[in-house]
DNA sequence: CGTTTAGTTCGGTTTGTTCCGAACCTAGTG
DNA sequence: CACTAGGTTCGGAACAAACCGAACTAAACG
């Protein structure tokens, strides 16, 4: 029955490393610690035991694991009279995942802003109205963008409001 | 003059193309065919204007064009007596962006669903609360991923009636 | 001080991506 | 038919990434 639910497990972390990997633009092993880590929940897990269940070497998961602390994405915890280090996720990773796609939104918005200008300035040297550019895909994403940040913006207030109530 | 705004264009070229590059996940030359053709507009640009612009191999160009075309991100006109090809994005891009996002959405929300799942399951067999799988993470997450789907759904009902609407 | 635990650093191999040149193809032109 | 315009296809070079093993370090233990 561990058996079980232990290959269940793994399925899933491979399952869900593939998707952390296009995600979050990851390498397969990092993914796969991401996911390790995320379906181990509080009680935490060691470098040991990655380097067993993942089958990579030390210095694969070391390299990995400081790097994903770098990004804030994981975070680790101490036991007294233990020197190992316990792994867990951030706690505040949904909050920044969000952040960070706020200013992804931000971004695009940005770059369209530019296009639409560029676009605006070499219609003005146009006479014949037809060979004029289009606006309108920039006017569509633009209000496109607008809508995503808005509907995210939202998301993280009611997030940040039940982070307190609770 | 036209000097200027070549320059302005091609400095575009390669701010959006590092953007797509990232975003869509696209090799750095095909990035700048979509850039290029992005900024080019309507009139459309041709296999030839594309290698001697974005001083690269016929090869090169032919083998990500024919990438873009797949993938519906390209499309051409043709014009009598002109055996050249004039490429534009695909007109339905932006929904087809828009479908995109929604699929990968619906995706993101069945994995969660299917981790809950698991960490229920496990929970069932832990009998000290302290120790069980905290869902909280993944109803958040559940949550934002309907938000954000219906924000995009909206979206693009909003952007087929304008298509109509016009 | 030697040993163990827990992890880091470095150099190199493997694997994968991106691009190029050269040869090739196909339809129309003189 | 030879030539040109407008591409396509293939083999490989050049570069980049992901990972590994071996040697190392730093702290604690006996």
């Amino acid at each position: 029955m561990t058996k079980d639910i232990c290959s269940k497990k793994m399925a899933l972390v491979e399952k869900l490393g593939v998707h952390l990997e296009g995600r979050e633009n990851l390498a397969p092993v990092a993914a796969r610690i991401m996911a390790y880590v995320i379906l181990t929940g509080k009680r935490g897990t060691t470098f040991d035991e990655m380097v067993t269940v993942l089958q990579a070497s030390k210095s694969t998961i070391s390299t990995h694991l400081n790097h994903l602390q770098d990004l804030k994405k994981l975070e680790y915890f101490t036991k007294t009279g233990d020197r190992k280090k316990y792994f867990i996720i951030n706690k505040d990773s949904v909050l920044h995942h969000i952040n960070e796609m706020i200013k992804e939104w931000e971004e695009v918005a940005a770059l369209h802003k530019e296009m639409k200008a560029y676009k605006e300035a070499i219609n003005e040297h146009i006479t014949d109205e037809e060979e004029k550019f289009d606006l309108t895909f920039h006017n569509d994403y633009l209000r496109f963008v607008e809508d995503a940040s808005a509907s995210i913006e939202q998301l993280k207030e009611n997030l940040i409001k039940n982070k307190f109530n609770l």
